[in-house]
DNA sequence: GTCGACATTATTGTCTACAATATCGTCTGT
DNA sequence: ACAGACGATATTGTAGACAATAATGTCGAC
């Protein structure tokens, strides 16, 4: 019998949100949350304090925790700043790629492939962001590996709060693209599709019409 | 009486950080932390996850924080995305940018100015990170605001651990020039001023003689 | 009948004690 | 004398109990 981790629990709560069986707004009690993990609070909170780190939910003192309510201009600050990172992990990625890297990236991707085949929307939203987490890590950038942890989750979010349909974000196609350019050895136009493809996602959103969750009912009912 | 907060006590281990009375490598027991500031282990837990989000500490399971080792790879990673970040800052700041919060911004200035006529180091770094982050708090951007923190924590450790001279990071007269761009209502002057500013920052670091500390006793004696 | 103060309840914040784990010293067998 | 394992100690991880705080419902006065 092994207890349930923190990262663990932290992950469950990031895929409830990503897949929108958590809305934005929603409170997360600490009591209720031990309860269903059968963890006790201190563990539960140190999940939300994770959580709260990737811009998940958001804390306020003596007031408890809520799932993140992001907003539109919030999102296209998180795309612009996650493009620019990628493009350094690419960067510093292409230096020292070998033969075996390749391969795992590639074999993610067939993952991928087989996900939206069947549909597993939960591993699908799993691997999507595996992928762009496995890039930074093959780079060997520890911080910037930190960066798109964060930057991931948060798009997550962005995702489950402003898309329309139920489209998937990551499709394997622009994925394995980036990956031939790497195979060549180039840098320019890996970093060209990735751009490329964070764009393709951007625009999915509906982030024009700024339908903005009001931040506070004074603005909502005024 | 009021018992000393999380932040307070986090702050002031980062000021000790950043002006090296703690070393990178030293180990942070909470017991001891706990002692000193007369607290409980559960609070400087938070302190210590904290520090460990804002790239301050390393901290391993079961093996206790120790202040972090930054590579100089890792130190110009830092850079080159915090120069991106700050652009972006100076963007969504220069569109909502009203005469009384430039008046804010000189007159934080003016105390810049003021702890370097005294020499006042713990205040100088105060607020030479205080300024970075006053214009992201201005532009009303929650999530670059959460980045800039964690980018200007992470510049104090790299400057601590990689300048040689004592010579102070951010000089207020830079600081000032950009305010000028910003009161002209000009992006791309106040854009090239930051950015130059950081590069002079950078420049001011030995990163180049890559003395980096190893990672492991393995690497370093052998 | 409505406004304001007060009590109740629910929820988070904090502390203290206990359990798990790693590290380091020591001992024994060869 | 040295290698390996065992045990002691120090340190972190976890849980549960208690205190503080905020929201809400109720009562009383005007």
């Amino acid at each position: 019998m092994a207890p349930i981790t923190v990262d663990e629990i932290a992950e469950r709560i990031w895929l409830s949100i990503a897949e929108r069986r958590l809305r934005p707004g929603m409170r997360l009690k600490e009591a209720e949350l031990a309860e269903i993990f059968g963890v006790s609070r201190a563990r539960i909170r140190q999940v939300l304090t994770a959580l709260e780190r990737d811009g998940l939910v958001k804390t306020e003192a003596n007031k408890g925790a809520i799932v993140a309510e992001p907003s539109a201009d919030e999102a296209r600050d998180i795309f612009h700043i996650r493009r620019e990172v990628e493009q350094r992990v690419l960067a510093r990625l292409i230096s020292h790629l070998d033969a075996e890297k390749l391969l795992d990236l590639f074999e993610h991707v067939a993952k991928e492939r087989a996900a939206n085949a069947a549909s597993d929307q939960r591993e699908i939203i799993k691997l999507s962001g595996g992928f762009h987490l496995m890039l930074a890590e093959m780079a060997g950038a520890d911080f910037l590996w930190g960066l798109m942890r964060d930057l991931v989750s948060r798009t997550s979010l962005i995702t489950a709060a402003f898309r329309d349909s139920d489209k998937y974000n990551c499709g394997p196609d622009e994925h394995e693209e980036l990956l031939m350019h790497l195979k060549n050895g180039d840098l320019q136009k890996a970093q060209h599709a990735m751009v490329h493809h964070l764009e393709h996602v951007e625009n999915e959103l509906k982030l024009a019409g700024n339908l903005d969750h009001a931040r506070s009912l004074k603005d909502a009912l005024l």
